[in-house]
DNA sequence: AAAGTTATGCAAAATATTTGCATAAAAGTT
DNA sequence: AACTTTTATGCAAATATTTTGCATAACTTT
């Protein structure tokens, strides 16, 4: 599948090197042998949560420290999971609030205590998950 | 969307009537305005998971509301999930009756209130354990 | 064993998704 | 404010996926 393949390899090079614009990512892909204009690239960017920050591509930032609503953070574990940790005792109350939400990416989730884990569909909707996730509790 | 449609006629038909054909069915289709052959309507009836009972096609006792030992929906998450929705606090009891079926495809599950998380060992598995599963609760 | 019924491989047809082109819209710079 | 750069998006073509019918294998009933 040539999307998921460029759509982690655009969140590899972004882990890897300060990117500030779509044609930037465009010619780092094709060097590393995938092709794609600038509007898919714009798609998938838009479809991987990727926000720019301080004039780079980034992943969002899990907040340090005191977190909304007690989430501490948010990371994605596997192709179909996103683990969220939280203040012990938290994790049932807002998992309620991701099930609320019905967030079009979230299958289900199951809380511990100090743990959510969220299901989505795919792994390329874990991080707009997480993206999404993190506005819920703003 | 044809077959959404052709597959609700269908469900309408066998509950209206006593059908004992795949042949017949698509009479009674042809006669609603729908054209589809033998071979459609048997992936159809598979898919809605129709069964034949004393020479009928009938629905299983199932999910509508008032669902199958409150099991409501399963649905595949990534490569190795199936996430099963049921009423609150079924989650614990629905898994262990699904990990006492021993299912080839079913590695293990972990139950939270509403929602089970089921590991299958592989994608193509998803869905025959997802039939299965919906097979435990009849 | 023959007849009737259902399931399924294969490829064509239909449908859904993705993509690039062109450019509008938004953001950044001067 | 004007200009430039960057990003988003409408549209249709390209590509991928799903559905379907045909033919027939497999299964069931008589």
């Amino acid at each position: 599948m040539l999307k998921e393949t460029r759509q982690q390899k655009i969140l590899s090079l972004i882990r890897g090197r300060r990117i500030g614009t779509q044609e930037e990512l465009t010619a780092h892909l094709e060097r590393a042998g995938i092709v794609a204009t600038q509007s898919s690239v714009s798609r998938d960017l838009i479809e991987l949560g990727v926000v720019k920050q301080r004039g780079a591509y980034t992943l969002p930032q899990t907040p340090s420290g005191a977190s909304a609503h007690g989430l501490l953070s948010l990371d994605a574990a596997g192709d179909a999971l996103v683990v969220a940790r939280c203040e012990p005792g938290l994790a049932s109350a807002l998992a309620v609030e991701i099930d609320r939400a019905a967030l079009p990416e979230v299958v289900g989730t199951i809380a511990g205590d100090d743990t959510i884990f969220i299901a989505v569909s795919e792994r390329r909707m874990q991080r707009s998950a997480i993206k999404k996730i993190w506005e819920i509790f703003q």
